[in-house]
DNA sequence: ACCTTTGATAACAAAATTGTTAAACATAAA
DNA sequence: TTTATGTTTAACAATTTTGTTATCAAAGGT
């Protein structure tokens, strides 16, 4: 009856989904007190009233974005571990390569999650319940794995979580620090995209080179 | 005539630069959106109004704060560059130390400085002109030097970009996930330094083996 | 002593932001 | 048709946050 003036086309069905997906947009972009549940609620196309009625407090919304993009990112890091039986350098470069992808589509994730749990410390109770003991079971098994590599002589000693971390580091900064790397890299990769499929080979060289005794 | 009844022993002498160093402080840890005026005058010990008196607006005091910072970034990675005349191989290691040991001292840093520049965009600008020119000039003398030593075949190819990135990403990294790392690693290492110091020696390993020939 | 400048305070004003409520509306079941 | 239920809106209220102003006090120069 009435004309259809939303500014954007209606994919979302119901007015909670759409509220949902406009404060992730927000959540992501700005953080939780840099997002304002009117923005919210303007780019959801509903009244800031409909937002509070489905949703009742700001925080209450983060919360829910939030637990979404920490299961996300604790998934991530677990799932990279592959389990199939295959020779360890394999699998390790198969991790990487495996994590790398998982923030190429989610670029921001990594950002937002660190920055949410440092500004707000209470919050870290989260994601240490959702990982730590998935995440320590995983390290004791690939130390014992790269121990009986390193005995055979065909790795250099490292400890697992050294070697998570080089993973991490390297697999993550690239995506958070993307905008200012490409202003000074723009003179070798014009394109993010080309920078970032040269990282993806680049760091499963460099976890490589760390850990295997004759180069390749 | 009046006791002094201030919450901490001033150190500091004026009220103006009480004021800049809580708001440092502040706007470190909260970012500009957490950051409150009225927190900042409170942890300076003085009214909000003299917060306004010397800096006028929030924006006003942030620059400041901001652009001291930003320097310091920008300075840290130019400075890393040795300039001494030694083997590039050691003026490698000592660039990743250097750096590390500068992130060691000013470790909420990096997360500050990419956080501000990804939720406020239009800041970028600062930090373009800062480091640029000085970064590219770096990049292409740190190239040809890489290209010399990769004909006598010393070392192995690499963009001298990509080294730089890997450098960064294994350096900054550890400090800005410092807390979640340290509740995972809380097995391997028991203190944040003692993580820290190892992470130092691992990440010359680390870039060492991926860019020489022959392994120590 | 008088005037000007600077530092300081309290009280106020304005804006932004979050949250609430009462009433209208729609829809489907009774 | 009536009732009950969930949805929507507009208007309002409360709080927080930023910024201003009128005023006062001290210090220094003339």
């Amino acid at each position: 009856m009435i004309i259809n003036n939303d500014k954007e086309e209606n994919t979302e069905h119901n007015k909670q989904t759409a509220i949902l997906h406009a404060a992730e947009e927000e959540f992501m972009e700005k953080g939780f007190d840099g997002a304002k549940t009117t923005a919210i609620a303007a780019k959801a196309g509903v009244t800031h009233a409909m937002l509070h009625y489905y949703y009742r407090t700001k925080a209450n919304l983060f919360e829910q974005v939030f637990n979404e993009k920490i299961s996300l990112m604790a998934q991530s890091f677990v799932s990279a571990f592959v389990e199939e039986d295959m020779p360890l350098c394999q699998k390790i470069q198969k991790m990487i390569e495996n994590q790398f992808d998982f923030l190429n589509q989610n670029r921001d994730l990594p950002r937002f999650v660190v920055n949410e749990l440092i500004s707000k410390p209470e919050r870290r109770e989260l994601i240490i319940h959702k990982v730590k003991s998935m995440a320590k079971q995983i390290l004791t098994r690939l130390q014992s794995e790269i121990d009986k590599h390193v005995e055979e002589g065909s790795f250099l000693p490292i400890r697992a979580i050294d070697l998570m971390v080089d993973i991490a580091s390297i697999n993550v900064f690239p995506f958070i620090a993307l905008p200012i790397v490409m202003t000074i890299a723009d003179s070798f990769y014009t394109t993010e995209d080309e920078f970032l499929m040269a990282k993806r080979t680049e760091n499963v060289k460099v976890i490589l080179n760390r850990i295997l005794v004759n180069k390749s």
